[in-house]
DNA sequence: TTTGATGCAAAGACTTTGCATGCTT
DNA sequence: AAGCATGCAAAGTCTTTGCATCAAA
């Protein structure tokens, strides 16, 4: 991975040590962690972390784009971080996990969402969209 | 609409006041109401109604499929719920509000979203999918 | 040096739960 | 009559904030 400095020199963030761990450990990772999960997982590495500074440097990662939050779909848990802010199909589960669907599937799908309709949604509602969140509600079968 | 004690009683709930009240006034509306939303509207007709009651209610119309609860897509404020179960495209402004996307864009963009490519997501996830959410998050043009 | 980040604790927002009472069936 | 629903208050969970201190630029 591209030095972390630079990723968030070029986001306009400071870098810290936290910051650092943090994201690497969010970059590194594919289940969708809460803040606890990294919290309790960077931890070890970096004693005297605080819950509050993950949630206030997650808050920070989001409003640069460097992750994104997702919704906790049913339940009503935790928020979940994810540093993969492109891959967007998810399948949220009945017990809180959040699971990406598979590449090629999630692509197809997403390929089929036709841009002239959601320009055509801008247009007629006045927004201007600028991120297509699909989840699957699921159980596991 | 059918007479809500019909409803609930094919849904194997009991027929109270409060829920018959609170069940109208989510029909009724296009807007996605929070509980505490809908606990003011409510009230009024309703004295006494406990905030707490609006939870358990909603609580047991979304565990037999008489209505959803959308997560609040970034914000992290109360969820929502919509009688609507069936139409699914919603967009979530950054205010928290969150506005059904019209009938017809949804209808197009819903029917692209192809059945064999969530079939085969069940397959290769080994889950079953009940629902299917497209969220758009968007910012007030 | 200046400005922003951290850690701690406290507060805040949202939701659930325990329990006595009352209403539905 | 039996059992679920209600209201109230209290507790719980998740997240944000205030402020003094510290580190990055």
């Amino acid at each position: 991975m591209a030095d972390t400095r630079d990723i968030f020199a070029s986001h306009g963030l400071r870098c810290t040590r936290q910051r650092d761990q943090l994201y690497r450990a969010l970059a590194a990772t594919r289940s969708h962690p809460t803040a606890e999960e990294l919290y309790e997982s960077v931890r070890r590495d970096c004693p005297g972390l605080s819950l509050a500074t993950v949630y206030n440097t997650l808050d920070a990662f989001c409003r640069v784009g460097l992750c994104i939050r997702l919704p906790s779909a049913t339940a009503s848990g935790p928020c979940r971080f994810d540093a993969e802010t492109e891959r967007r199909v998810h399948v949220a589960l009945d017990d809180g996990r959040v699971l990406d669907a598979p590449m090629d599937v999630s692509n197809r799908i997403l390929a089929g969402l036709a841009d002239e309709d959601i320009r055509e949604l801008e247009r007629r509602m006045g927004v201007s969209i600028t991120r297509v969140q699909l989840q699957m509600v699921a159980a596991k079968a």
